[in-house]
DNA sequence: TGCGTAACGTAC
DNA sequence: GACGTACGTTACGCAA
C-alpha cells in the first residue's frame, strides 16, 4: 500500500490485538507471559515501518471504563464476554512496542479508539492529506471516502469505497445505517428483527438512508419485488427507535475536543535499546533480527601503555567504588590486557610493558575490586592468577548463560542479542586479535535488570559467580595422575586387544574393521547369518550395540568377544591414551576445564579432558581410578552427597512415605522395593532391591513402562504394574511430578530450587514424542538442577573454609555428586569434618542430606 | 586435509 | 520413539 508521504496511518489496536489474540496460536515467553497477541501487533508494525515507512501514524488504544455509548445504551458491548486476563496483560506490551517504534501512542479516557481515529481522520482530511486506518473492525469502513481507506493487514485486504460498496452492498457513508438495521453481534448492537443484509441492502439501495427507509414503511409494505415485505414494514414500524438508537451506536464521533497538534502524529525514530531489551523480555528472538543493527560498536580511541607509568595515571583517573571493564587480548606472542572504563576510556598494556598477571593483580588491590569481565576464569588461567575472589566480578558469560539467551555466548553474540550492537573489529600490532570488553559497561547494566527481574541475582552473586574462582583454582591445581602406572595398564590392555583381535578374525572367518559399525554389521548379519528378527535399527541399517551383542551372545561365541573388545579398546583409547596425552609431563598433573556455561540444567560439564566420566564400575573402572592419586605426603578424600536427587524428590514432594524413609535414614532402594512388592524391609531379596532401585532412577527420569521393562528383562505389563504399585505407595511424588508439568505448561519454564530457570516450550507441541520428551525434561530438571544448585553452594563455602583455615588441601574434582579433595596427610580428618559438616548443611531441607566420606591413597580407595 | 554426523560407550 | 544430563573416540561421507 502506497501513500504520499503526507499519509497518516492510523492503527486501530484493540481490534488488531484482539483478533491477533484469538487467531494466533498461544504462545508465552520464558516467563511464561502469553505473548502472541504482541507478537502478532509488532511483526505487523515492523513490517508497516519496514515496507511502507510512514512519515505519521499513531496507534489508537480503547481507554477502559464507560463511554458515551453505554450512557446510550446500557446493553452495548453487553453480550460481550469479559475480555480474557491473558489479552489483557499484553495490551502494555503491545503500547510498549508501538512508543518504542516511535509512534504516538493514543488512548482517551471516556472514549473508544474509533471516535478519536474518525476525529484525527476529519482533521487530517480536512488539510486534503489520506489517511489510511489500519484495522479489522467493520464499523471503520464508514469513514472511507476518496481520501480515506481501511487497510485490515491480517487479511491484507484494503478497502476503498469502491470495495466496501462491493462487500456490504452500501455506500461506506451507509454503513451505520446498515448496521442499524441488520444489528451487530459483536457490539450488541440489537438491528431490526427480520431484517438481514439482504433486505437491508435493498432497503436502503432504494431510499438511501434509514431516516428515509423508516419514513416510507408505507410505500415499503406494498413494495412487490421485496420478500416478506409485510413482515418487515411491520418490524421497522414497531423497532424504528430501536434502529435510531443503533444508527447512533454504529456512527462514529469526529468531533471530539483532541488537544493535538497534527505534527505530534510524525513518526519520530526507534528506539533500539528498548526493544531490543523488550523482544529480549518477550522471548521475540525471531524479530531482534529485523531490528536495525543501529550501531557499529567499534572500539573507543584506547591508549596503548609503553610505559609503566601510564598504567599508574590511567588506575589513578578510576574511582575507588567505579568497576573497570577487562579483558586478556592475543596469544602467547602477542599478550595484553585491555581496560576499559565506564567513560568508554580505554588501556591496551602489552606484555612486555607489564604482564597481565601483575596487571590483575593491581587491578585487584583496588578497593572495590568490580571487574567486568566476560569468561574470566579463562582471563585468570591465562594470567596465572587463580587465587581470587570473583564474587565481585560480574562475567557477561555466566550472566547470560544464567539468562539462558542464546548459547554460544561469545561476547559479541550476547551484545549483539542484548545491545543490538555489531562489534567490530579491534586488531592492533600487540594485540592482534579481537576484544569486544568495551561494550561491558553498556552490557552489564542490562543482564543485571534481567536477572532482577527474574529473581536470580543471589544466585548469581552468591552462587556462579563466587565459583567462577573456585573452579579456576580447581583447574589450575589439576589432579595428580600416576602416568607410569598408566602407561603399564595401556600396555596391558595393548595385549588383551591383540589377543581378542586374533580371536574375533578367527571366529569371524575374515579380518574387518571391528571398531566399523557397518563392517561388524555385515559380519554379524551376512557371512555369519545371525538372525535380525527383534534387533534394533538406527538411521543407517541394524545396531550393534551392548544390548544387541549381548542378546546375540547366546547364539554364537563372537558377539561376546566384541562386547569385550569393545571395553577394552574404549579403556585404551579414551582413558589411557587420552589421559596420557593431556597430562602435564613436567608436573605429571592433568588440568581440565570446567564449563559453567553450558549445561541446560545447571550442572557443570568437564573437557579436555572429561574428568566426570572415568569409568569407576567394574575391575577396570578400579584399575584405572588407582592412577588418580595423592602426591606424596597427601591423600584424596572424597566427598560424595548420597541418593541426593532422591532427597530433593522427597523434599520437594513432601511424600511422607519417601520423606519418613530418608528421616530415619533407611536403605532407601530396599525401602522401596517394600513399598513396591508389599513386604517388610528386612525380607526384601537382591533382586527385589535391584528391581527397586531401576524404579527409582526411571522416576527421576520420567521412564515409560517400556524402558523399565527392557532395563529389567521384564514383561511391559509387570514394568507397569511396578510403576503403578510404586506411584500407590508414593502418591505425593505422583502429584508433584504432575504439579511440576502442569507449572510448566503454564509458565512456560521450569525452576530449581535457587531460582535456576529452564525454559520447556515444546510442552504444547503437537507431536505427541516431542511433547512428552518436554514432559520428561520439566519433571527431571528441577532435580537434576537443585543438586547442581546445592553443590555448586557447597563448593563455594568449601573454598572459603578451606582458605579461612588455612587447610593444606584444595578441592580438585567435582562430578556431579561428589567432591575429591587433595589433602595433607595430617590434615585429612579435619578435611573429612569440614566437607561433612558444609555439604551437608549448606541447604536446610525437609529431610536430612548425607555425605558419604572416604580417603585413601588414589581415587578408588578413597571411594566411600 | 578438514569438518560434520552417526554410532557407541563412559559418568552421574 | 519409548530415560534425564554431559563428552570423547572412531568411522565415514562430503567438500575443498
Amino acid at each position: 500500500m502506497v501513500g504520499s508521504p503526507e499519509t497518516l496511518y492510523l492503527i486501530d489496536a484493540n481490534s488488531y490485538v484482539y483478533r491477533a489474540f484469538f487467531a494466533l496460536p498461544r504462545l508465552t515467553n520464558a516467563q511464561g507471559q502469553p505473548v502472541h497477541a504482541v507478537f502478532g501487533f509488532t511483526k505487523m508494525l515492523l513490517r508497516l515501518l519496514r515496507e511502507v515507512r510512514p512519515n505519521y501514524a499513531a496507534a489508537v488504544f480503547d481507554a477502559p471504563g464507560r463511554t458515551f455509548r453505554d450512557e446510550l445504551y446500557a446493553e452495548y458491548k453487553a453480550t460481550r464476554p469479559t475480555t480474557p486476563a491473558e489479552l489483557v496483560s499484553q495490551l502494555p506490551y503491545v503500547r510498549e512496542v508501538a512508543a518504542g517504534c516511535g509512534l504516538m501512542v493514543l488512548q482517551i479516557p471516556g472514549v473508544e479508539a474509533d471516535d478519536v481515529i474518525a476525529t484525527l481522520t476529519k482533521r487530517w482530511t480536512e488539510q486534503q492529506q489520506p489517511v489510511v486506518i489500519i484495522s479489522g473492525d467493520k464499523d471503520l469502513l464508514q469513514l472511507v471516502d476518496g481520501l480515506v481507506r481501511v487497510w485490515d493487514t491480517l487479511y491484507d485486504r484494503q478497502y476503498d469505497a469502491c470495495e466496501v460498496e462491493k462487500k456490504f452492498g452500501v455506500p461506506p457513508e451507509r454503513i451505520p445505517d446498515f448496521i442499524a438495521l441488520v444489528g451487530d453481534s459483536v457490539d450488541n448492537i440489537p438491528g431490526v428483527k427480520g431484517i438481514g443484509e439482504k433486505t437491508a441492502q435493498a432497503l436502503l439501495r432504494r431510499f438511501g438512508s434509514l431516516d428515509e427507509v423508516l419514513a416510507h414503511i408505507d410505500e415499503i409494505r406494498n413494495w412487490k419485488e421485496l420478500r416478506a415485505a409485510r413482515a418487515i414494514a411491520a418490524a421497522l414500524q414497531e423497532q424504528g427507535a430501536v434502529a435510531r438508537l443503533g444508527r447512533q451506536l454504529a456512527l462514529v464521533r469526529n468531533d471530539l475536543a483532541l488537544d493535538l497538534g497534527l505534527e505530534s502524529l510524525r513518526v519520530g525514530p526507534m528506539d533500539g535499546p528498548r526493544l531490543r531489551r523488550l523482544f529480549v523480555k518477550l522471548g521475540f528472538h525471531s524479530l531482534l533480527r529485523e531490528l536495525p543493527e543501529e550501531k557499529q560498536s567499534a572500539p573507543p580511541e584506547y591508549k596503548v601503555a609503553g610505559q609503566r607509568q601510564e598504567i599508574q595515571e590511567f588506575l589513578q583517573r578510576v574511582d575507588d567504588d567505579e568497576e573497570m571493564a577487562l579483558a586478556i587480548v592475543g596469544d602467547g606472542l602477542q599478550l595484553g590486557t585491555v581496560l576499559c572504563r565506564q567513560s568508554g576510556e580505554a588501556l591496551l598494556v602489552p606484555n612486555h610493558v607489564l604482564s597481565p598477571r601483575e596487571l590483575l593483580q593491581e587491578v585487584r588491590s583496588r578497593p572495590a575490586a568490580g571487574v567486568l569481565a566476560h569468561d574470566f576464569k579463562r582471563d585468570l588461567r591465562r594470567a596465572g592468577v587463580e587465587d581470587w575472589d570473583t564474587s565481585a566480578v560480574f562475567d557477561a558469560m555466566v550472566a547470560a548463560y544464567l539468562l539462558e539467551a542464546p548459547l554460544p555466548s561469545s561476547l559479541e553474540e550476547v551484545a549483539s542479542f542484548y545491545l543490538g550492537c555489531h562489534l567490530t573489529g579491534f586488531r592492533e600490532d600487540v594485540a592482534g586479535t579481537v576484544s569486544g570488553v568495551w561494550v561491558l559497561p553498556e552490557l552489564v547494566p542490562v543482564l543485571r535488570a534481567l536477572l532482577a527481574e527474574r529473581e536470580m541475582t543471589r544466585l548469581f552473586q552468591e552462587v556462579e559467580a563466587p565459583l567462577v574462582g573456585v573452579l579456576a583454582r580447581m583447574e589450575a591445581a589439576g589432579v595428580y595422575v600416576d602416568s607410569d602406572a598408566l602407561r603399564e595398564a595401556g600396555r596391558e590392555l595393548e595385549r588383551r586387544l591383540q589377543r581378542l583381535t586374533e580371536e574375533i578374525y578367527d571366529l569371524a572367518g575374515t579380518s574387518f574393521n571391528i571398531a566399523s559399525p557397518q563392517q561388524l554389521r555385515d559380519v554379524l548379519f551376512e557371512r555369519l547369518r545371525l538372525p535380525t528378527r527383534g534387533i534394533r535399527r538406527g538411521k543407517t541399517g541394524l545396531s550393534t550395540d551392548v544390548d544387541v551383542l549381548s542378546k546375540l551372545s547366546a547364539l554364537h561365541p563372537l558377539p561376546a568377544k566384541i562386547l569385550e573388545y569393545r571395553t577394552v579398546a574404549k579403556l585404551r583409547s579414551t582413558y589411557v591414551e587420552g589421559l596420557l596425552a593431556s597430562v602435564d609431563e613436567r608436573t605429571g598433573r592433568l588440568h581440565t576445564t570446567f564449563n559453567q556455561c553450558v549445561t541446560a540444567t545447571g550442572r557443570l560439564s568437564s573437557t579436555e579432558p572429561n574428568l566426570q566420566n572415568i569409568p569407576v564400575r567394574g575391575d577396570e573402572g578400579t584399575m584405572l581410578r588407582r592412577c588418580f592419586t595423592a602426591p606424596e605426603g597427601c591423600l584424596l578424600v572424597v566427598a560424595d552427597y548420597s541418593q541426593i536427587e532422591l532427597r530433593l524428590l522427597a523434599h520437594f514432594s513432601g511424600d511422607p512415605v519417601l520423606c519418613a524413609a530418608f528421616e530415619n535414614r533407611e536403605d532407601i532402594h530396599a525401602r522401596t522395593a517394600a513399598e513396591v512388592f508389599g513386604v517388610e524391609p528386612s525380607a526384601v531379596t537382591r533382586d527385589q532391591r535391584r528391581v527397586a532401585k531401576m524404579i527409582n532412577f526411571g522416576v527421576l527420569y520420567g521412564m515409560g513402562a517400556s524402558s523399565l521393562a527392557k532395563e529389567l528383562g521384564i514383561s511391559v505389563g509387570d514394568a507397569q504394574r511396578y510403576i503403578d504399585q510404586y506411584f500407590a505407595r508414593y502418591a505425593g511424588v505422583r502429584a508433584y511430578l504432575d504439579e511440576m508439568v502442569r507449572q510448566a505448561r503454564q509458565r512456560g519454564y521450569v525452576v530449581t530450587l535457587l531460582g535456576r530457570r529452564r525454559s520447556v516450550p515444546e510442552l504444547g507441541s503437537p507431536d505427541r514424542a516431542v511433547a512428552q520428551a518436554a514432559e520428561r525434561i520439566a519433571l527431571n530438571t528441577p532435580i537434576q538442577g537443585s543438586a547442581a544448585d546445592v553443590i555448586k553452594l557447597a563448593m563455594v563455602a568449601l573454598d572459603r573454609a578451606i582458605g579461612k583455615r588455612r587447610l593444606h588441601a584444595r578441592m580438585v574434582l567435582q562430578v556431579h555428586d561428589e567432591l575429591v579433595f587433595e589433602v595433607a596427610e595430617q590434615q585429612v580428618d579435619e578435611m573429612r569434618t569440614l566437607a561433612r559438616e558444609i555439604m551437608e548443611g549448606v541447604v536446610r531441607l525437609r529431610v536430612p542430606l548425607v555425605v558419604d566420606i572416604g580417603s585413601g591413597k588414589n581415587w578408588a580407595e578413597a571411594h566411600p
